[in-house]
DNA sequence: GCCTGTGAATCCATTCACAGCT
DNA sequence: AGCTGTGAATGGATTCACAGGC
């Protein structure tokens, strides 16, 4: 059943997980894993493992398991990432760079293939991936040209809403955006937010948290 | 009632999200919003706005609304952020360089007071915050007189292990992992994991899905 | 016997709707 | 009158437990 069910947020998450350590069983380890192997490997229970997977199709085998190859390949099918996805950075900073040359995105079929920053400092600075820097005044040009479908925003907080309005109109389908703020999109384009101190400020309240409890 | 009852994880979680809007309204907004102004401005319900403040006291007058300055007051009270938490980074490339210049870490209280790196080109380098970058084998020793709270994972992946259990070693009391594996702690110590790709992936997933329904 | 796939049961979080205070 | 604080109702997601197939 491939019906376009409602599949929960939670799963689709969780299925990017499975398939880290499904890659490096695929050269290293055997070549079927249960349920219950896979859930220990990812910190979550067996039943949710199988309730994931059974959203998208019968990929296992009762009384073996899931076949290493077989179930990677049908997560990376489901998550598209089978496939080149031309992405765009925002703000060429410390952080953008870092990006920019991070080998998990290449790996996956994530790659940048256009870069702006607002500073003139920067442009027609060449990266170390080959990549020339260009003024945000390009941004809709750029992206249309190249397809781009992702826009990656690396830059401070009181440029960001701007910055995502320019993407929007540029028309990338999708958001990733590392500054504090909270950009707004349209219905149709997705933002994924990821703001660090959030995680500091978990971690904190439950290390005092511990603190409190314990004296 | 600030007994210790059973907070959900999502509320946590948007306490900081709420303190963002908080923060800019401090000097430019009024002294009073209401749980649906500060709802619209964080893109949540209100009753989930009333619910998760209630569960810390009663912050709010009826029938007027919230204080701004005491409500901000109250939240970082309860985040711990009212006070300055003590981190240490292992692995000062482009990422961990761009985290240790992060303006919001040092706004907030988040303040590294060590960083390590295993590359000896490094070893010895004074960063712009005036830090000196020591090797890995000083994790412990470091940590330990500094008091540090928080280590942070800014390394490839196939070290990331190994430099988490020399943070725990060393009695950090909370991790935030950068590397794109999960790392494993003891019962007490809390690990944040942030993995760019998984959100990259979820991104993918849901504009190929609105492809997949349109044509 | 073993492990998947899945309805049923449980658990948890969000939303509703209204009593209670100012 | 207005808006908070909160039990009750709803809606989702996780877990259980077992039927079904290797």
């Amino acid at each position: 059943m491939s019906k376009a069910a409602k599949i929960p947020a939670p799963t689709i998450k969780r299925l990017a997980y499975y398939s880290r350590p499904l890659e490096e069983l695929l050269d290293s380890g055997p070549p079927v894993i249960s349920s219950e192997g896979l859930a220990t490997l990812c910190g979550v229970q067996p039943a949710q493992v199988r309730k994931d997977l059974a959203y998208f199709g019968e990929f296992g085998v009762r009384g073996v398991g899931y076949n290493v190859r077989e179930l990677l390949q049908e997560i990376k099918r489901i998550l598209a990432t089978d496939r080149r996805v031309p992405l765009c950075i925002v703000g060429v900073g410390n952080l953008g760079t870092s990006l920019i040359e991070n080998e998990n995105f290449k790996k996956r079929g994530y790659i940048f293939e256009a870069a702006f920053d607002s500073d003139p400092e920067k442009q027609g600075q060449k990266l170390s991936c080959g990549l020339i820097i260009e003024p945000n005044s390009r941004i809709k040009a750029v992206c249309q040209t190249k397809k781009i479908e992702i826009g990656v925003i690396a830059t401070p907080p009181h440029v960001a809403q701007r910055v995502c309005r320019r993407l929007l109109n540029a028309g990338v389908r999708g958001i990733l955006n590392f500054s504090p703020i909270q950009v707004r999109t349209t219905a149709e384009v997705q933002a994924e937010n990821v703001d660090f101190t959030v995680k500091l400020e978990n971690l904190a309240y439950h290390l005092h948290r511990l603190d409190a409890s314990g004296e």
